[in-house]
DNA sequence: GCCCCCATTATTGTATACAAACAATCGAAC
DNA sequence: GTTCGATTGTTTGTATACAATAATGGGGGC
């Protein structure tokens, strides 16, 4: 965290994950240099670094804006995601090492030992935070260089939405599952079925977020938006 | 063209696609301002949009350097580019304009007018520059931002690899029936099956990429790495 | 003769000043 | 009263100077 344009990228990017920053909220320079107390330089190179992960979006002479999501779009990116992730998984399988597995292994056991009928807003904050440690894991373990470049511009953006608090607690016993599920692919190096397991499970996400929506039009003035 | 920025941006890009910069050659800052003629500010946002389209990898107090491509990563990416452009063929194939098809079957008829039994290095040159148009024209009729932003960085890498050059004649029909076959789909909206073929299509000219390269090594003493 | 450490230099990271582009507001003319 | 235009203020784009970091080479010690 040494340098001042990580500072400023972690700074912006927390603040984004924590819904300060409003989704389709202008960016501008002079708000960031004060927020980061850094130069003008290292925000603007942050930003960039943003825009790479797929978090906000840079318009010439009008500056950054945080990308905001249509109901569309999280459909298209949640495919995306499928299909990326799911090769990645693919890869995974035919490339991890012990200590991947091992890894994945833990992070797939934490979770489901936190899981419980009555869940606290805590504890879903961690189960969150461990899912995406787990994608991101099992990234790692594909060992591409493509695969994670192309996965950077996707792999992001949903845990901004927090899509876990939205998850009934089927939906989320079934994700439990699937993880595991997943793991043991990757442990008898079965590509094939790591691939399929987490095409399925990310689908099966999509599935559970448009069910919510629908459920949530229904009930007030239909939103266009997802509301952060 | 008139910003700095992206006038440095599509120097060094061309210096790149050209092969004056080697695979795996460091770019300092210093030479790429005396090549562009702008400041080094503009210079390293340039480099940050090159990091963002796959062409150079960006390391903290090592600059950039051209990213060198394995015959593995050159695997890798053909498979994810098989999965994403699937996908944006679907799209396309849903969401297609008239004009959207219109341009391609115009690129499509264009390419399959270049061809014949003996071709000029100059038809070759063309090919591939509308090849390259062909996709991204797909790419954009999928309008969805999702995948256009994970596209990004594995669509452009392969133009560098001018792969069309090493295609057999009989490859290359095939890729141009593919063409076409996809325009079809695309027309009548059929997404699975314009998914199904982009994949095929992608899938093949990876196969004859690395017959070529599997023919190659046979003949001399088997490079590790694709030359440019 | 070999190795390690320090100094020097080359290169990237950061700050800041200035220029250009864009937006908004006020005024004048129709 | 409305519309067009100019002017001012705000924001991004660019250049350059300075700081920090990493690579390199020479000299000294062992």
């Amino acid at each position: 965290m040494a340098t001042a344009t990580t500072q400023a990228y972690e700074a912006i990017w927390s603040r984004i994950a924590e819904g300060h920053f409003a989704f389709g909220e202008r960016l501008k320079e002079a708000e960031l240099v004060e927020l980061c107390k850094v130069s003008r330089t290292p925000v603007r190179e942050a930003l960039r670094m943003l825009e790479r992960d797929g978090l906000v979006q840079l318009k010439p002479n009008a500056g950054a804006v945080v990308v905001e999501w249509s109901l569309d779009e999280l459909s298209d990116l949640y495919n995306v995601r499928a299909r990326l992730e799911g090769y990645g998984a693919r890869l995974a399988a035919e490339r991890r090492t012990a200590d991947d597995l091992a890894d994945l292994d833990e992070l797939a056991q934490e979770m489901c030992a936190l899981q419980g009928d009555q869940l606290s807003a805590e504890a879903r904050r961690q189960i969150s935070q461990l899912n995406s440690r787990f994608h991101h894991r099992i990234a790692a373990a594909a060992r591409s260089r493509p695969c994670t470049a192309a996965s950077n511009q996707v792999i992001e953006a949903p845990i901004m939405l927090r899509t876990f608090f939205r998850y009934t607690p089927e939906a989320l016993r079934r994700s439990m599952s699937d993880h595991l599920q997943i793991c043991a692919a990757i442990r008898n190096r079965n590509g094939e079925l790591a691939e399929a397991l987490m095409r399925g499970h990310i689908l099966a996400g999509l599935d559970a977020l448009l069910a919510h929506q629908a459920q949530q039009a229904g009930e007030t003035a239909a939103p266009s938006e997802v509301q952060a």
